[in-house]
DNA sequence: TATTGTTATACTCTATAACTATA
DNA sequence: TATAGTTATAGAGTATAACAATA
């Protein structure tokens, strides 16, 4: 009741959460960032290798999309993964305008070898946090993801 | 009492939210970034504005600091903004070494013109949002800038 | 000597514009 | 013509290494 009696005071205070959830994803996506270590792939490379892995082969528009980035800038991402042998490009057989890029062995050892190194710091603050915050983290995790792709 | 009793699968479980988690936030992450409007900053420079903006003075190391950067990279955020008027540099009286930074009241206007039209479609999002999950997504920001500044 | 900050250089990531190849 | 993808070029953001100025 009280929430659509108080329009733009509620208003304000969506948008204050806005900015306020902004600025936190700017400030953890950094950090992940930051402990990246020397030697390993860029953050947007590894998203696309991880995916591949995961998702099986997948073409450049699809990669684009689900990164919402430009075809071209992905483009450039798959050139560093094709480059390093962590990626191949192939053509699809039934349309040849298409281009399938998987993971080769190699990547996907990568990706299994990498993920629990590289979050192992993160993983080790969530073990920390109540159960309830933890549930909390988890729901926002999948609304976040949600809202990426609306 | 299960969470302990359970320990290397509970512990698997962190790490699954942990990737989980990562993984929501680039892809948040980089859909903030595509909301970006030709001229305006860019985020790193942006996040800088802000909190000159809020938090009034600070020396380069703060910020380097702040942001978890080197303080040779926040030096070049720094030339960003000072080439554009956005904010001084002044040296600190009290030790010759040190350098204030300050934004400018041009700058200052363009925190507050900004922000609202820049999160305008996430804050829409989120009006649409249960009450439940904006609570869930309020507690996440806290935790999330908790870890990232630990 | 230690601290604070800067510049030089290089890499990742992204965008726009212009292009090729296939449907 | 429309779609899928690439390359060229430019700019933001970051790091390391080497440096200058001040304490």
């Amino acid at each position: 009741m009280s929430e659509k009696a108080s329009g733009s005071a509620a208003a304000r205070d969506v948008e204050a959460l806005g900015e306020e959830i902004a600025a936190a994803i700017a400030r953890i996506y950094r950090r992940f960032r930051s402990e990246r270590v020397s030697g390993d792939l860029g953050d947007a490379a590894t998203a696309v290798l991880i995916l591949l892995h995961k998702k099986g082969p997948q073409t450049l528009t699809a990669l684009s999309e689900h990164e919402h980035v430009t075809p071209a800038s992905m483009s450039q991402v798959v050139n560093r993964l094709t480059t390093a042998d962590y990626a191949a490009r192939s053509r699809d057989p039934q349309d040849g305008r298409k281009v399938l890029l998987s993971a080769t062995p190699l990547g996907s050892e990568l990706v299994i070898a990498a993920r629990a190194r590289r979050y192992a710091w993160f993983s080790a603050q969530l073990a920390e946090l109540p159960k309830d915050d933890r549930a909390a983290l988890a729901r926002a995790a999948t609304l976040l993801r949600q809202i990426a792709d609306s």
